[in-house]
RNA sequence: GGGAGCAUAGCUCAGCUGGGAGAGCAUCUGCCUUACAAGCAGAGGGUCAUAGGUUCGAGCCCUAUUGUUCCCACCA
């Protein structure tokens, strides 16, 4: 056995522990029909990510769950892999470009594509190599990457596959567009910002007349692009436009008057211009009444020709322009301040624009339905369900989804055009020739999918669709997916339509939500706030273990958590105490004949911590099949800290350090099982310590990643014995209390006279009160009066102690403590008789409590007279 | 505008299908007791946001209110 080094510091051995692991081949699952498969696939980070507290929260999470299932005799899969995060990764490539001095135009798209990879075997290692530091078990001879050969192929199979059933289509429509990224987005990548802006009420002339109307507008740039103003069919104000044009200002165009519901009566004016290539709602105007759409800005958010003058300018700058102008041609007729939400890029922040462009589209209506149905019938379920009723407001509101970017980094769409007849061709292979005509003069769409489409497809992509191979047919359904509510959206959402209708199955049984990691004054983590806490350095300092506990300790699903100092001390310091408690079993194992557990011969100690570490396993094993693992953890904390620390091993103390050879063999055999089964139990959470000390534990396996998890056994409820070790531990608490208030040493030792009818439990603990209390002999007396010393008397659940403390007994500090005690009796005595007279309590209490309120009762009646007595005599 | 979460000790949070208010940190007191001072022992500290209601019984269930955080939404 190895001797424990004397004081606990993971950076010496976490490292070539995690080596061995992977050398051993124990992340590996295997397809083994003669066990269970338990999948994760990871929420695969983006290449251009660094571990942050997120993603330590995440992995630690699927860590420790995989390594549950694992120990429990599941041929555990958590399948790793990076996301190529097609717009990240391209902004970050362009502005490391951008300090050379260099444009995309400049190197081109292969170039750029070179780079790209480059950029990817740089940093796509990276985070792989901070996941190991964590100790994450994964199997890394599966490790995917969403652009990788097999991903790729999934992709294109997919794209061809919704494009035949009509799922996919090509179209001009309204979208929202990054200026600075150049390129399309989805709904879901924008993020609304509100803002204080205004809203300009401009008058817009009706033809041959002097009258004018006045429409309200946020937008006054976008003015260019009107082709009518309209008004709610029933507003009376309005009625009489119907055959009128309207004169648009500063342009001078005539536009029309057309009646839209969506028109809000109270609204502005009630009258609104309609710009069908600028807002999404004018856009849907547009095809009601058959408009024009005049699309006025550039690619890179400046005016175009549409805009005369301005062209060339950048929409805000030609925004006070137009209003300046409105305001000398006498157009503006006010200005008023509006409080609205602007759309930004998800990515780089800049304010999207809606224009109308050529893009494709899911069509999303037939992949909701059967999403929605899924979690509404729970074969999707998550954890905590209120997340389900978010998921659906998304999908039931949704609009089709715009995958087409115009990007370089990513799955190029697999749609190919004829130069010479303009057929569209759609093919999972490379088109050289066209269909149609034959001729060869094809050409490849430029733009790439969302980063989103493949990544909706990882739980089957990265088993091997879409062949049907062994992993995919054992693997999948993978059972459950780990990840923030931030992307319930993006991801989530995307992948319960692409399981079903692309796998025919739900791509997993159970979403696990967790929050967000905040920091210590509830602070988002941000790099503007410069408030970020790198993991890597928590690492560093304390180890992974303590990482990964401060993270998961009492964190409940679905909720944000903060982060500090202080909860990472504390692990560390729970870090230590496993390592001391296991430094002390394994010193006073040394040279001693262990017995097999089954084969101890045990005390009434022995079998109280044996009866709370089952309680234990079944409180950890039910917890964490719940993923309630903060909750688990902390079970563990209290049983390690508590009973096994504090009072277990402070009992075996008197028997380790006395002369009985056999009762000393059998409570260490006794105390090396109790520690194998902590940290077993122990394991998924702090991987690394729990390896290292059970390496030097006598008899131990191959490796703790191996071994069975702890099973809960109704054999080992020794309940009677509980009690008997409960009673001791109050006695000694009593004692120590006692010396604490008279002012003694608690190195002093005293004698304990005794008075109880009870006396079983007392003596076989009397040599834990001697020791824990500072007790120098337990003498047990049927009649107070037999004292002659000066005594302080203290009465727990149905015992009478006397302490004789000689000149220490202050008669006052007596009167009083003994009083206060009797009134806390008192309170209890008010509170059972309170309920116990009341007839609905008795009526319709369950019996049980009713039984129990009458035993307190009865307890702490006997103790009043006790202490009644007690008092009466120190007045005497 | 719609929806969700949170409000419990000085701080961070637990609190099960309703049945005697808990932990960690911090504070105070005393201890280097041969695993651990990153520790041990002891103590103090709460009208469970407010107001109603249901119930024999409410931190927990219902209604309203206040404060706070977040998500969604096409009122120009």
């Amino acid at each position: 056995m190895d001797e424990m080094a004397k004081v606990y510091n993971p950076s010496e051995f976490e490292k070539e522990i995690y080596e061995n692991w992977e050398k051993e081949g124990y992340f590996r699952a295997e397809v083994d029909k003669d066990k269970l498969p338990f999948t994760i696939v990871i929420p695969p980070p983006n290449i251009t990510g660094q571990l942050h507290m997120g993603h330590a929260l995440d992995e630690t999470l699927q860590d420790t769950l995989i390594r549950f299932k694992r120990m429990q005799g599941y041929s555990a899969l958590w399948l790793p892999g990076t996301d190529h995060a097609s717009i990240a990764t391209e902004v970050k490539i362009v502005e490391q470009m951008a300090k050379e001095g260099l444009t995309k135009k400049d190197i081109g798209r292969e170039g750029f594509l070179e780079r790209a990879w480059a950029w990817k075997e740089k940093y796509g290692g990276r985070i792989i190599e901070q996941l190991k530091l964590l100790g994450s078990s994964c199997d890394w001879s599966r490790l995917a990457f969403t652009m990788d050969e097999r991903c790729s192929k999934a992709v294109k199979e997919v794209f061809v596959n919704l494009y035949n059933k009509g799922l996919i289509y090509r179209g001009d429509r309204i979208i929202n567009w990054c200026p600075e990224c150049k390129t399309a987005l989805s709904d879901a990548e924008v993020d609304y910002v509100e803002e204080d802006s205004h809203l300009w009420y401009i008058k817009y002339q009706i033809k041959d007349s002097d009258e004018y109307i006045t429409v309200a507008t946020s937008r006054p740039e976008t003015m260019f692009g009107d082709v009518a103003v309209a008004f709610n069919p029933k507003d009376e104000r309005y009625a009489h436009l119907k055959d009128k044009t309207l004169i648009l200002p500063i342009v001078n165009k005539e536009i029309k008057v057309v009646y839209d519901d969506y028109v809000e009566l109270e609204f502005g004016t009630g009258a609104v211009k309609i710009t069908p290539a600028h807002d999404p709602n004018d856009f849907e105007v547009g095809l009601r009444h058959n408009l024009d759409v005049i699309c006025v800005l550039n690619e890179d958010g400046t005016m175009n020709e549409y805009a005369g003058k301005y062209n060339g300018l950048d929409a805000l700058a030609c925004r006070e322009k137009v209003v300046e102008e409105l305001k000398e041609i006498g157009a503006l007729e006010k200005i008023e301040p509006l409080h609205h939400a602007v759309g930004h890029c998800y990515r780089c922040k800049h304010t999207v624009e809606p224009i109308v462009s050529k893009q494709w589209f899911v069509k999303m209506q037939p992949l909701a339905e059967p999403a929605i149905d899924v979690v509404r019938k729970k074969r999707v379920k998550f954890v905590p369900d209120r997340f389900s009723k978010i998921y659906y407001n998304w999908m039931e509101n949704v609009r089709d989804w715009c995958i087409s970017r115009q990007l370089w980094w990513g799955h190029r769409i697999p749609a190919y055009y004829c130069q010479d007849c303009g057929e569209m061709i759609i093919s999972k292979e490379d088109v050289k020739v066209c269909t149609k005509c034959g001729g060869t003069n094809i050409k490849q769409d430029e733009d790439v999918l969302d980063t989103w489409f493949s990544s909706a497809l990882w739980p089957f992509s990265t088993l091997g669709y879409p062949e049907m191979t062994e992993d995919l047919k054992y693997f999948y359904p993978t059972d459950v997916l780990v990840t923030g509510y931030d992307i319930i959206f993006f991801w989530v959402a995307r992948m319960v339509f692409s399981g079903l209708e692309h796998m025919n199955r739900i791509p997993f049984k159970d979403v696990l939500i967790h929050g967000l990691v905040r920091d210590s004054k509830g602070r988002k983590m941000s790099k503007s706030l410069g408030n970020g806490i790198d993991p890597t350095e928590i690492i560093a300092k304390y180890g992974a273990d303590t990482l990964r506990f401060s993270l998961i300790n009492g964190v409940a699903p679905g909720s944000d958590m903060r982060f500090s100092d202080e909860k990472v001390e504390g692990a560390r310091n729970f870090m230590n105490k496993i390592w001391n408690a296991s430094r002390f079993v394994l010193l006073n194992a040394q040279d001693k004949k262990i017995s097999k557990f089954a084969d101890c011969k045990l005390n009434s100690a022995d079998k109280w911590i044996i009866t709370k570490l089952n309680k234990t396993i079944k409180d950890v094993t039910v917890n964490m099949e719940k993923y309630e693992m903060g909750v688990a953890l902390s079970n563990l904390y209290d049983f390690v800290w508590n009973d096994f620390c504090d009072w277990y091993i402070e009992f075996t103390k008197p028997i380790l350090y006395g002369e009985d050879e056999k009762k000393c063999n059998d409570t260490v055999s006794v105390l090396v099982y109790v520690l194998g089964e902590i940290l077993k139990l122990l394991h998924p959470f702090v991987p690394f310590i729990t390896e290292k000390i059970y390496q030097s534990i006598p008899n131990h396996g191959e490796s703790i990643m191996i071994a069975d998890f702890p099973r809960y056994s109704a054999k080992f409820n020794y309940n009677a014995y509980v009690r008997d070790i409960d009673l001791v531990k109050e006695i000694i608490k009593a004692i120590r209390n006692v010396k604490v208030t008279v002012g003694a040493a608690p190195s002093k030792k005293v004698k304990l006279y005794v008075k109880t009818e009870n006396l079983r439990p007392i003596k076989n603990g009397s040599v834990y009160i001697e020791k824990l209390a500072g007790v120098s002999e337990v003498c047990f007396i049927e009649d107070k009066n037999q004292l002659t010393e000066k005594i302080v008397s203290q009465v727990v659940s149905g015992v009478e102690l006397y302490i004789p403390m000689g000149e220490l007994v202050d008669i006052d500090k007596e009167i009083e403590r003994i009083s206060k005690e009797l009134e806390s009796v008192e309170r209890e005595i008010a509170r059972a008789s309170g309920k116990l007279s009341n007839n609905g309590f008795l009526e319709k209490a369950p019996k049980s409590l009713v039984d129990s309120e009458r035993a307190k009762l009865d307890k702490y009646l006997d103790m009043r007279d006790k202490l009644k007595k007690q008092l009466d005599e120190l007045k005497k």
